[in-house]
DNA sequence: CATAGATCCTGTATGC
DNA sequence: TGCATACAGGATCTAT
């Protein structure tokens, strides 16, 4: 369940129920799953025997579970299809099962499921950071995401600013505000009538803040609705899936009307994927600025 | 340095 | 029916 409002949908199933409770023993079924964990498979298993998860946190679209009495956390991305459930012992593996986990406890284990396999899992070190107290090394790399109370409005405005690359290749980059994907991109962009191919550098900075609230008010949206699954692939712990794509007003939607001008939704390939807009209400960088008056 | 493109993988939908 | 192709919500590595 890629983008922001999804993960943080799994992060509180995790918080409810996975803090607090003491592994038992892990079974990596796919090496490619920890393949980011670089001492292997063998040794996340062993070091993550017996210890206790904390909490569950999340910055963009990685989680982590830190260990009790550890500097670790077990570092999760979903990738493109990755799902972490929570399900009895007995429950059948399905073909996608990459790892399990059991907890001391006897109650329901966390199974991570994984279709494509661009997800995986890593025990991590927890670094000290400045601003934001802890985290893990590999989303160090990362900006703080638009949700996060101590964003910077300003620096992210600057940054959009500074590019002179076209607008949603901006917004899918994670260094510059984590979190946002491809559906997300694509919704704040008609929210905000910007075409995702106009160049950072000609927007003004009210448009920029006009499109990060546009951002802000989707991701929270989606997130009040439960995230957004077009099928079984995106669920939460408990495997139900959200319902914000009843939402959507341009991702998806090629050939239907725009949701405020009618205009049929066109859908381009860009960046080696599907940009969805509306070529009436989103003017292009051939085309004049939209919010121009 | 910033930027654009290729690549990792498995499954589903569509067209011939 | 079989087969080929396009496409899927992401990140990272490589080349320019």
């Amino acid at each position: 369940m890629p983008e922001l409002p999804e993960v943080e949908v799994v992060r509180r199933g995790l918080q409810q129920w996975v803090s607090g409770r003491t592994i038992a023993n892990v079974d990596v079924r796919h090496p490619r799953a920890v393949r980011r964990h670089e001492a292997g498979a063998d040794d996340f298993v062993r070091r993550l025997a017996g210890h206790r998860f904390r909490c569950a946190s999340r910055r963009g679209k990685y989680l982590w579970l830190p260990l009790a009495g550890e500097d670790t956390a077990v570092v999760a991305h979903l990738g493109m299809s990755g799902q972490l459930v929570l399900l009895p012992s007995d429950a059948p593996d399905g073909p996608h099962l990459r790892v399990r986990m059991t907890f001391d406890d006897g109650g329901r284990e966390l199974r991570f499921v994984d279709q494509r396999t661009f997800g995986g899992l890593a025990l991590a070190e927890l670094v000290p950071d400045e601003a934001a107290g802890h985290l893990p090394a590999p989303v160090r790399h990362i900006a703080r995401d638009p949700l996060d109370p101590a964003f910077d409005d300003d620096e992210f405005v600057g940054r959009v600013r500074a590019r002179e690359s076209a607008l949603k290749r901006i917004l899918l980059d994670q260094t510059v505000a984590s979190g946002i994907g491809n559906i997300y991109a694509d919704e704040a962009l008609w929210r905000t009538r910007l075409h995702g191919s106009r160049v950072g550098r000609t927007l003004t900075r009210p448009q920029v803040r006009d499109l990060l609230a546009s951002v802000r008010e989707v991701m929270g949206e989606a997130l009040e609705q439960g995230g957004t699954s077009f099928d079984s692939l995106y669920v939460n712990v408990n495997g139900e899936s959200g319902y914000f794509e009843r939402s959507l007003h341009a991702y998806g939607r090629e050939g239907e009307p725009c949701d405020r001008c009618g205009t049929p939704i066109r859908r381009v390939a860009f960046m080696n994927r599907s940009s969805y807009f509306c070529p009436r209400c989103q003017r292009g960088a051939r085309g004049k600025p939209s919010a121009r008056r």
